[in-house]
DNA sequence: ACCATTCCAGGAATCGGTTACGCAACGCGT
DNA sequence: ACGCGTTGCGTAACCGATTCCTGGAATGGT
């Protein structure tokens, strides 16, 4: 079958490609009754518009490359949600990529994306990668930082403030009276560990708690590395009675390795995690955690590509939302 | 800064476009010098070939479109990791497509892609809406059908039996001694869910149990709507004393609706949820459930459209695969 | 030494749109 | 009746690749 162009459509109203495109795209007047029969031959022939052959003349695809780590954490999930909905709204679509956190494919999607002439990209970088970022920039689309950034990122972000939010949740175990307290995070690469973690000792040395190397663990982002972090954390003599974790895949990890040890939550270990997530209001315990406004987060990534592709402003700057603590039983 | 194109590479190699497209395709043997020459080119400049212009005169993306109804489910981004990585190692690219069950966004979204110009789609449908597949189908683009399909869909589908999987968790619960067993479902609309209500009705009814109506709740999928499916349940005076959830997220609304009844899980009521989570595990009681191999499900239907495209067979046949009960706690 | 192959590579048309430029027809004032 | 401005739309170049057709140089056979 034959695929319908913009000259068929043309022929059937007889008028040239030039009023067809314009009556499209409304980009110069066309009298009421040529536009109808142009409209007419539209609906008829079933006319759809080749964005490839569009995109080469205009320089522009209306796609928006996402980039995460893990499309399978509900955190994501949700943020992909709040970029969909505004693009969509926009006439914009979506082009999701997943790292898995592994830097090399990052580099790669990048190329790719590129490739695909995407008009702008929201990416929640797993690394210090600015290099990659770097060519994109060089061939000016807009780039928005998710999640995490980079220390000289010249691209806005949008993210929560992870140092505060990790304070609250500190300060919350500390006011429930605990003293011996640990974390669980992720690698320093990521900003917002980085930042966490920072929130963590604030809290610990505002209260003239000590700050103890071996209570605190850093692993890959995933429910086996927050199981073996646990354990590993509850192998020693000296054990906290509390343990902060960085992130809501460490947090499940992190309780399955204390019901693997046996251990009570929070009777043996309290817990306050980082990340909300449905099934943390029936997990046994319900966690306590501190929850980022992930839609939000989403839709503010993709307000801003769109601001910086409609020139709007020059300078982009970023968002950060506050983290909110929810008081449930693991704590 | 101006973007370079074939011919920039072509000039600095002193060769013609020509040349410099066999060498990046492979199209036609190109003197070792003259490649090299080429490829320095190419790296020396940062040439990135341009998708668009590429799909125009070869008719296809090398993009897949992918159609889900919720992202924020780990169901489907499971599937979306299988399809992902599959799909990279051929050298296509996704495009992510998120329904939240609205037909009209189908339908839209159908038609978005088609103008993007996918080389094929993969679709876990809302609907019984074979019509916007249709056009698709009628532009010789290949479909492949997921986790759901409709009547008589010319298109292969890539699932699991879900009659099957259904019966053996409703037997599971009939072996476990429970006679007054509920039902929570979703709109009939949806193939998996009169298939599951099918394989609960099989086991009711080779036990010799009665089938009660008002045991049989069906509602949208959603973790509110489970809470109240749940509620809805054991609102009745004759209440089940066990019940069958078709999918994860009316299981997390059940079990919180049951919480906040005050009723336990399983002593007054025990559950077995369709579709396996990570966060099941810890759970409050963690939950038995059917569990599908959702990253082979994804895999597996990457392949097929890939098949489907490279024209190996005329016929891409379906894929079923079975069902797993994995016993926890909750029945 | 000459003709027939074979080997490499270039020229130009083409894909399906967008858009700068230009032209015909019409109305209006004088 | 003539010139001029306005209105509405067509012509053709162009975006950046792919690919068919063609041609010159090198090789080989006699």
């Amino acid at each position: 079958m034959k695929r319908i162009t913009m000259q068929d459509v043309a022929e059937q109203a007889g008028v040239s490609k030039a009023t067809v495109s314009h009556v499209i795209n409304e980009t110069r007047f066309v009298e009421a009754t040529t536009k109808e029969r142009v409209q007419d031959a539209i609906r008829s022939l079933g006319y759809r518009p080749n964005v490839a052959a569009r995109s080469l003349t205009t320089q522009r695809t209306r796609v928006i490359g996402l980039i995460v780590s893990d499309v399978t954490n509900t955190f994501f999930g949700e943020i992909m949600l709040g970029v969909e909905d505004v693009l969509i709204a926009n006439g914009y679509s979506l082009m999701v990529c997943n790292t898995s956190e592994v830097l090399e494919r990052e580099e790669y999607y990048i190329d790719i994306l590129l490739r695909q002439g995407v008009d702008g990209i929201i990416a929640a970088a797993a690394s210090q990668n600015w290099d990659a970022l770097n060519e994109a920039a060089k061939l000016n689309i807009p780039i928005v930082m998710l999640d995490r950034t980079f220390d000289n990122a010249k691209s806005p972000y949008v993210g929560v403030n992870n140092k505060y939010g990790a304070y609250l949740g500190t300060k919350h175990l500390i006011e429930r009276g605990y003293r011996e307290i640990g974390i669980l995070s992720g690698f320093q690469r990521l900003s917002t560990m980085r930042e966490r973690l920072s929130g963590f000792e604030m809290a610990l040395s505002e209260a003239g708690l000590p700050l103890r190397e071996r209570w605190s663990v850093a692993s890959r982002l995933s429910i086996e590395d927050g199981q073996r972090a646990m354990r590993e954390l509850m192998a020693q003599a000296e054990r906290p009675r509390a343990v902060f974790v960085c992130n809501n895949l460490l947090s499940l990890g992190a309780l399955m390795g204390l019901q693997a040890l046996g251990m009570r939550c929070p009777q043996d270990v309290a817990i306050v995690g980082f990340d909300d997530h449905p099934w943390a209001q029936v997990s046994s315990p319900p966690l306590t955690v501190v929850r980022q406004p992930t839609y939000r987060i989403g839709e503010t990534a993709a307000r801003k590509v769109l601001q910086a592709l409609n020139g709007d402003q020059d300078d982009i700057p970023s968002a950060l939302f506050n983290c909110e603590l929810v008081l449930r039983q693991s704590s």
